[in-house]
DNA sequence: CGCTGTAGGCTAATGCCATTAGCTTAATGG
DNA sequence: CCATTAAGCTAATGGCATTAGCCTACAGCG
């Protein structure tokens, strides 16, 4: 072997610390090359290329927020869950907007694997709804999207008045809870 | 004047198709400028430059999306119209996925007056539940979420099994839609 | 203690892309 | 007919990702 100077895992933190300071579009290699000390090229040593290493991120990114909103739904049931889940969630979105933003949603499948536990978490938080399993699969992916389309639009900048937002998010987490309770 | 060839609306219609067909990625102004017939600077006599031809494309977009959900909505109200806006939506959606993901959502002057007309149809479709003003503007942000949150996911491929998507929006339109009409 | 294999770094080179500067031409309107 | 100007062009610059090929320090072996 030779010095353990970086390494894949010290990679893809700094470009954690360029997504935070820059947003997505100040990921790039030799910005990240540049905050290791270490010439461009090094960084293939690590990683394939600049695809990878988003994939990488987003996996990591995926991997923080589910062990967040798993911490907040533990111990609890029905409502409470659905509300612990989506209040957490929102909350590490307002926390690294810019990260939130730079995990991406294609279906690599080191990505698929990662958002499958994040499904696992939500699956769980519903099961005192007494879904069927289908059904159950139904409405994880209405909380999910309801969640992530209003994590990308506050991240983003693209709702207007930015004061009202918790009344909103608040009204969206009744409706969910609400609209899940009633039966069919 | 010169010999009328291009125009601002024409590059934007050659963008749109390239998205159409290698989705945002392919959007290039090199790309742009060989479909054209031209060379890549002539185009920045159109246009500012790749920035702008985005948001151009992005107000574009929106505005094909605005003009299918409103004509859907016209004549209906309550439940049905929310119903036929979050169809219409994804209808447009599953049509043009590239085109959706495509479409940014950032706080640009240009794109957020775009957005406020998506905006006041979904809020006229929102009427017949007899919300206040306030009211009304935070289910249109609610609504608004659960329908783009599950278009990107379905438009970028974030869901795994795709034959039960159908069902899982019938549901989300229940959702929202039994939602808002129970008083909070 | 020296040898060697290799991990991890380097420089050089390529090619794509956006963007700018400055020139040329063709149509228009007076 | 001619001046203006819109709309095109070529050439040049600089950033970026990526590849090829070289160099070296360290680990573990004899």
């Amino acid at each position: 072997m030779a010095r353990a100077a970086l390494s894949r895992e010290a990679v893809v933190e700094i470009a954690l610390g360029l997504v935070d300071a820059e947003g997505e579009q100040g990921l790039t290699l030799s910005a990240v090359a540049t905050r290791a000390g270490v010439a461009t090229p090094s960084l293939y040593k690590h990683v394939r290329n600049l695809a990878e290493l988003r994939e990488l991120l987003s996996i990591r990114i995926m991997g923080e927020l589910t062990d967040e909103v798993s911490a907040a739904v533990l111990g609890r049931s029905g409502d409470e869950a659905v509300r612990a889940l989506m209040e957490s969630w929102r909350s590490y979105v307002l926390r690294h907007p810019r990260r939130y933003s730079a995990m991406l949603q294609t279906p690599e499948p080191g990505l698929a694997e990662a958002g499958s536990r994040l499904v696992g978490i939500a699956l769980a938080a519903l099961r005192a709804y007494g879904l069927s399993d289908s059904a159950a699969i139904h409405a994880a992916r209405c909380v999910r999207a309801a969640v992530h389309g209003f994590s990308m639009l506050e991240a983003g900048g693209g709702f207007g008045l930015p004061e009202k937002l918790d009344e909103s998010y608040d009204l969206l987490i009744d409706v969910m809870t609400s609209g899940l309770s009633t039966p069919r």
